[in-house]
DNA sequence: GATGAATGAGTGTTCATTCAT
DNA sequence: CATGAATGAACACTCATTCAT
């Protein structure tokens, strides 16, 4: 019926489409007819590009890992404040653009102990390391106050993704009227006063 | 079979069974059969006690949200430091003693929107509602620095929630050797730094 | 809906149905949802008794294994006619009482290695090496002529097989109008004659 | 893409894909598209030359029946020894020549009434009316006893059928290392012995 | 003629739910 | 109260067949 002008679309199509109802209706919940008439072909085709269901969910997760950050690496020049700034706008938006695609894996990688470890281990991980490496070099040149980074940066990281989260799945409760902006100023300032040197012990 | 002494402890016996089960396996891949003979009984029996799956699934909600935070308040009198630790202190400790249960709701409310609602306008609300005023008190008396408080309590709860979460679903992985103390300790300091008053504009 | 009177009666219930089926339809023609509605019940119901397909097929292999032959054994003290009579006619009958289970499995056999090796190792294995080694002692004792005993009883063996089977599937047009007794006698006749010490050397 | 030379081998190249895969996985296991990438061709391909998998199935039958027999007729002059061997030695090597067509059509044949009667009346029956109109002439001029030559004609034709096709299934089980030469010279020993004129009643 | 992507009916199987005991 | 055998709707998945290219 629907036909894409590329012959490679087709697996984009039916990923966006899995994407979609998986992230609306959860792995188990979301059928594989539905996700072919989202996608508006019929059940079988999607046989004819992932083997089975669960590798559509693979699927989704490898997408999410390959387009991956090539972060605000560039941004690492600035000063302390404009690269906490700019990593949270960095996340922020990466949520934003791919939440179908997060909310799909986010159910799944909270029961399904392979799925997280894959997730972790590529997408997780590496994102918390290269932050507390920056932040361990800020330490170093006494930018920032000593501190456990991977504690920090595990934090700061938590507090972005549950933000990010449910603002997408509950607008209208989750600090409604306030943007994008307005929550990365205010995060990073309570994330870099957190983290400047002291003068004295409290 | 596995008589108990007092008739309506069944339905507490089949609510615990059904949140171990439901932790382990999740809404859908968690069989009545299965949280039956986890609890003891015959699956016609769990019948008796709660008219479908579904409502299982909301009796562990309400299970937790009925348990609820007589919170930190009579730690109110102590100094602000002192809050925000007994209050990281409290909710770590909520996580871990109802591990269980939340795991097995957390799935749900990734993807149910009844259960989100519930859930958010229940728990969810209230302690960020009390943790606002709080923090908003503290500014009032010039002990803490202005700021917006819903995003700076939403910020700090987030980094709890997915510190407790995937501390209790990773352990080998997130933050492995270190205790829940250094934990709020080291989340203490951040988040008390980053809040106390300055002397100058940054 | 159609009860049995005893509660272990509906696993033969259903075994029966599916040798019906089977044998009529062949295993991969055979469709659960018939060999239900066959034996009176719900495909779901099955699968209480047996957990897939394939086991129900391996069942029917099994209910013909354990009913076997106490064999023409007693027999062994008649004279050499009429134990082979007596043989071939208890083959005979045994294909007759079975020719459902058989027919079912027959064609499996023919296609399926796992279960032909089981069932030419339960079955055709034992009676084959019976049938050689009375075949054997007949000779030593000079009643019967030497021969290769491993080959005369197959030979004798495939006779039966293949026109009891034709018998069953072609009544018209295999030997019509001749009676079981008939083909015993006759067969008897050729194989004893076929068998029996000779004078001279060909 | 592999082009054959002359355009209705293509037919042929088919058939014998066909008769390859469905003796080795079963009519209803094999699969078109396994049967085409066996041939070197596309699925779409098949239909040009057979209308669906049955018809596919018939054309096998039909190539059997057409390279059918031209019979040992003319071995009648050897003596009935001789005529025995002969007709032995040539349907071993016929099932040994086509054993993937036949193996692919005896398991269809088992459950499938069309094609049974058909495969009956063209091949099986012919080949048992000549055998038993050999016999028959043999009885008359008395150098066979007389006998019931359609049951007997059957019962050889069933030894050879089974042996070859077991052979052909579980070489290493069913009579291992026995050559095709000892097997016809043991058989022509036991029926001819079995039909040659007796002098006295047993 | 040849292709092979697309189809969708039909399969085996699961499991929440019921109800006769 | 409790049971657990029975149900049957719904699912993931397969594959013979079609048809635009």
């Amino acid at each position: 019926m629907e036909q894409s002008g590329f012959p490679e679309d087709r697996r984009t199509q039916i990923l966006e489409a899995a994407a979609a109802v998986l992230g609306e209706k959860g792995y188990e919940r979301a059928t594989m007819k539905e996700i072919a008439a989202h996608a508006g072909i019929a059940p079988g085709t999607i046989y004819l590009y992932f083997k089975n269901k669960r590798e559509l969910l693979l699927a989704i997760a490898d997408a999410l890992i390959t387009q991956q950050v090539d972060q605000a690496l560039a941004e690492a020049t600035q000063d302390t404040a404009g690269y906490i700034a700019a990593v949270l706008r960095d996340r922020i938006r990466f949520a934003r653009e791919n939440q179908a695609f997060l909310q799909a894996l986010v159910a799944e990688i909270w029961t399904d102990r392979e799925l997280r470890e894959r997730f972790f281990t590529q997408i997780i991980g590496p994102v918390l390391a290269s932050g507390a490496q920056y932040l361990q070099a800020q330490v170093a040149a006494d930018r920032l106050r000593p501190c456990r980074v991977e504690i920090v940066v595990t934090a700061v990281a938590g507090s972005i993704v549950i933000l990010s989260a449910l603002r997408a799945l509950m607008p209208e409760q989750l600090l409604p009227g306030i943007s994008d902006d307005e929550l990365v100023e205010e995060l990073t300032r309570l994330y870099l006063y957190g983290l400047l040197p002291r003068p004295e012990k409290p």
